[in-house]
DNA sequence: TTGTATGCGTTATCAT
DNA sequence: ATGATAACGCATACAA
């Protein structure tokens, strides 16, 4: 009870101190002894006192907090991004609460920046972490010109631009190459239509991978997929290929894959093998659970956060590429 | 570029007026002269000067942030509940735009809501929505201690929390017995485990439709669910009862139920039919569709942040049951 | 080691 | 209708 009501001069009053050496005792910058410290500590304690953030960001010219950029669609995809959003924002919501920051979220669809912008021009917040970064994104681009300090989780063609990703070249490289010495080795790559930068990633992945097992490729073994047309000319291409394994682009493809074969009752593995070139939770529930490649999205908020702070602080961090994968392995690629 | 370090001081010498009657011009408040006012919006205007939050937050006392709580869990439940609250965080952002307040996060997982104190300690916000409310809500608690305007999204016994939630009750009912009128005659509601506020609700719901269509149930027409062994003895409840008919608590109940008449291949609804008192994404794209109650998670978080924002505004809002909701007929419930 | 005075950018209270 | 000035709560350069 009684709220926040206390300030330092409160405490400076009743400590018949000065305002200055409560606040050195509390931020421990600049001379002062022990005994002070300690008592006002002691009471800062016992009343619970707590600075107030705007004051104290007033004087300082910070706000202690940064600004989450998240996506303000209703539907996200098919919401099968959604997992990684949030694990994004636990990540970076640790770190920035290590730090003594806080988050604000802005919720930005598409082009319209205005939210962002409201936040940016208000001055609340001392950073801003994209949690995605699209074509020719307007976020970025606007960002860029205020000139407030920022990083973005994906990967841009933009080189003066932080960006935090997975290593996704390299983990695809290694599931392709992996899965394939399991006796399988006519591949089919299933590209999603839309070309943002990490298919393309995922795509020289799978190409090198296959390089990997010395398996050639030709225009047919990475095709277009996104529904009920594809569908029909992939089970041509699959008989005329006597292609033996499909690597999909990302979850939502998979899955796609995985119900249409249900429903026509195609077998898998038997029928051909299925590996998702990312994982999400459906991918382990439906049978037969599909082969995935599985990245730790929490760490990508905490070292996008972390980043940011560094940036922040000053100092002029780079772009950073996390190496850590995992290849989970499901009975789509069981070896018969 | 130049950033945003224009101030409301700059803008009077280069007006040759005082800080007064600028800030005047821009509130709108006391007696001004509307050239003046003209003439310092079009500076504004024109050098995009925008107030400084932190500074117009210590003048006024008010952060214009809204706390929003958030699940911090690395899974929450299977994901299925993800896009609930990414709608209604997208709610509370929309209405908390629209009166130019801003949404920071807080992340709390379970009884850890050292999160939420150091945001409402440090007064980042003047108020906060809990977008879930557990049962012995620590969160609720806290801030009822605190004396900080909250209010909660869903249901909870304590009445004097100020709580917004869709009418479920109603919603069940009437599903129940409009699916009911639909030819089958005994149903079977499946009901989870984890025992919330809202299953009560729903259980209440199915409860009265089936009494507004005559139907009698007894002890085993309410049965726990939650996985393999409760499927089998479920299977001979349905045999011994005849039940044609099976509600599903949730979703993620109905995917399970889904899931495995798939792997048995019975068929749905020639079998049985199947309806879900949740509606999800899921439930749309498996075969056969399954019917189910869906709502508008998004107005929730609007109403949310509205009724919270007349609070802060010193006015004294009561709680809120949303009647809209949508009943989705999908071919789980087909007539035969 | 501690205290004084000033600034941070805005709003609000008085005057004029 | 407009202006000077004092808060708001904290940090800090400068004194003592």
């Amino acid at each position: 009870m009684s709220g926040g009501k206390l300030t330092i001069d409160d405490i400076a009053k009743a400590l018949g101190v000065s305002k200055t050496t409560v606040s050195r005792a509390i931020s421990g910058k600049g001379r002062i002894s022990q005994a002070t410290t300690a008592r006002v500590l002691a009471y800062i304690e016992q009343h619970k006192y707590r600075p107030s953030a705007m004051a104290r960001g007033l004087a300082k010219q910070k706000t202690f907090n940064i600004c989450v950029v998240w996506p303000g669609e209703e539907e996200v995809r098919d919401m099968t991004l959604l997992p990684f959003f949030q694990r994004c924002l636990l990540g970076a919501g640790q770190t920035a609460a290590g730090a003594g920051y806080d988050l604000v979220v802005s919720l930005v669809s598409g082009d319209d920046i205005s939210n962002l912008q409201r936040i940016v021009e208000h001055h609340k917040a001392d950073g801003v972490i994209l949690t995605r970064i699209l074509e020719g994104d307007r976020a970025a681009a606007y960002l860029k010109e205020t000139g407030l300090p920022f990083v973005a989780v994906g990967s841009s063609p933009d080189p003066d631009l932080i960006q935090i990703d997975n290593d996704h070249y390299g983990a695809c490289r290694a599931m392709t190459a992996k899965v394939l010495s399991g006796g399988a080795g006519r591949p089919i790559l299933l590209a999603s239509r839309d070309r943002n930068r990490v298919t393309g990633a995922r795509r020289r992945g799978f190409e090198d991978g296959c390089r990997d097992r010395g398996i050639a490729l030709d225009e047919e073994s990475i095709i277009p997929y996104g529904g009920q047309e594809d569908w029909n000319s992939l089970q041509d291409t699959i008989l005329q290929k006597g292609a033996d394994i499909l690597f999909c682009m990302d979850d939502a493809i998979a899955m796609d894959i995985m119900a249409r074969c249900r429903q026509e009752k195609i077998r898998i593995p038997e029928a051909f093998q299925v590996a998702s070139f990312y994982d999400s939770h459906n991918l382990s529930l439906v049978t037969p659970g599909v082969t995935a490649l599985s990245f730790d999205d929490r760490r990508l908020g905490r070292e996008a956060a972390r980043i940011l702070l560094e940036k922040i602080g000053g100092e002029d961090p780079s772009s950073l590429l996390l190496k850590d994968y995992q290849i989970i392995e499901r009975e789509s690629t069981r070896r018969l």
